[in-house]
DNA sequence: AACAAAGTGTACTGTATAGTATCATTTTAA
DNA sequence: TTAAAATGATACTATACAGTACACTTTGTT
């Protein structure tokens, strides 16, 4: 195989994550991807089997990226448990309520929510990964010993529900958020709420 | 005018209402809505000027029905705070986990999520609308003797958040819910962190 | 009855795009 | 150097659909 190949592939998925992205699925023609990539439409093909092919790699190459930094970030564990949430929640926060993974959502629930595969392996690979990480922690000593958790599962997700409140929602309709300095507020609110309705 | 020309406007309306929702925004084509309502294109292109003005009327017609009986749910008061707040809850999660609303929601986020004050109005419309009852809701007598709450406009969303958790997302991918039994337990559970995260 | 407004059926225009085919050109490996 | 594989440019096929034009029919009104 050629040395260019696989750059070539790469080039591709970037190119077409970002037209997906920002026209969306069936605005964005397999001939513009290739206008800008350079190179034919043949090679595209050779690459990928049809347009439907080329999103699913679309999708997994940007979950791998977008996905493993959060759950890195449910793995701090410095300071004290009410700023270790704040601080993953922030950027939990962010992460979710941004590009790529916004624009994503809304192509995989406007495009593929019948009679597909994606939704599900989606969900799998990407929201519930960050959940069985946040499980893990609200299990650990760490929390224990301060919180009273009976279902970590449960309190795992009222946590990321607490934290992402309607700035999800939002995102997905493409309506501005607050500031940074707002999200931090609110972040601190979030992690309140949680740590009174769990403690001893 | 003909006394048949408002209901055949509803009935446009209606029959486009659940062709979008089922096939998306993009994959419904006026042909079709047409053909299923009977009469002509023309007739359509008489009562709207496109193709969006009929999915902003679609809109506008299904967010009254869908909305309003919410905004009634938030409005009962009777037996304990926490029965109340628990069949709010169950009522309001099914309603916004199912179409026509979810469907709707799909469109919107996909096909206008740019250059359109579609988002806005919907949100303000819609979710902005059950925010304002639920506010003046928690802000009531009736609340505020049992709960201590500073900030009911953040109490608001992070109790609607508790309710939804992540059954939104789920179901704007298409992913299935539990059955009505989970949801009434799940829905317990939510109110009763809402509560003791709000305990005087 | 006569007229105008509303509605129908059908065909058409213009455009867009997924996917294929062909053939020339370049790159790589031996 | 040479042959095979990969890539590129371009054109083509088939299809779909938003929006328009037009001739004709029905309905309500005067």
């Amino acid at each position: 195989m050629r040395a260019s190949t696989q750059e070539k592939r790469t080039r591709i998925i970037e190119v077409a994550t970002e037209l997906f992205i920002d026209q969306g699925y069936k605005d964005t023609s397999l001939d513009q991807i290739v206008a800008i990539c350079g190179g034919s439409k043949q090679t595209l093909y050779r690459y990928f089997s049809n347009k439907e092919g080329l999103f699913i790699e679309v999708l997994e190459y940007n979950i791998k990226n977008s996905f493993d930094p959060v759950f890195q970030l449910a793995e701090i564990q410095n300071e004290s448990l009410q700023l270790t949430l704040e601080t993953f929640a922030l950027n939990y926060l962010k992460k979710m309520c941004a590009n790529p993974l916004v624009g994503l959502f809304r192509i995989i629930c406007a495009d593929f929510n019948k009679h597909s595969t994606i939704p599900q392996s989606f969900w799998e690979t990407g929201p519930l990964r960050i959940h069985q990480s946040m499980i893990a922690f609200l299990k650990s000593e760490r929390v224990t010993h301060s919180l009273h958790i009976e279902d970590a599962e449960l309190a795992c997700a009222q946590l990321l529900s607490l934290i992402k409140l309607d700035y999800y929602s939002m995102a997905l309709l493409g309506l501005a958020l607050p500031d940074d300095e707002q999200l931090a507020k609110h972040v601190k609110k979030a992690v309140a709420t949680f740590l009174k309705g769990y403690q001893k």
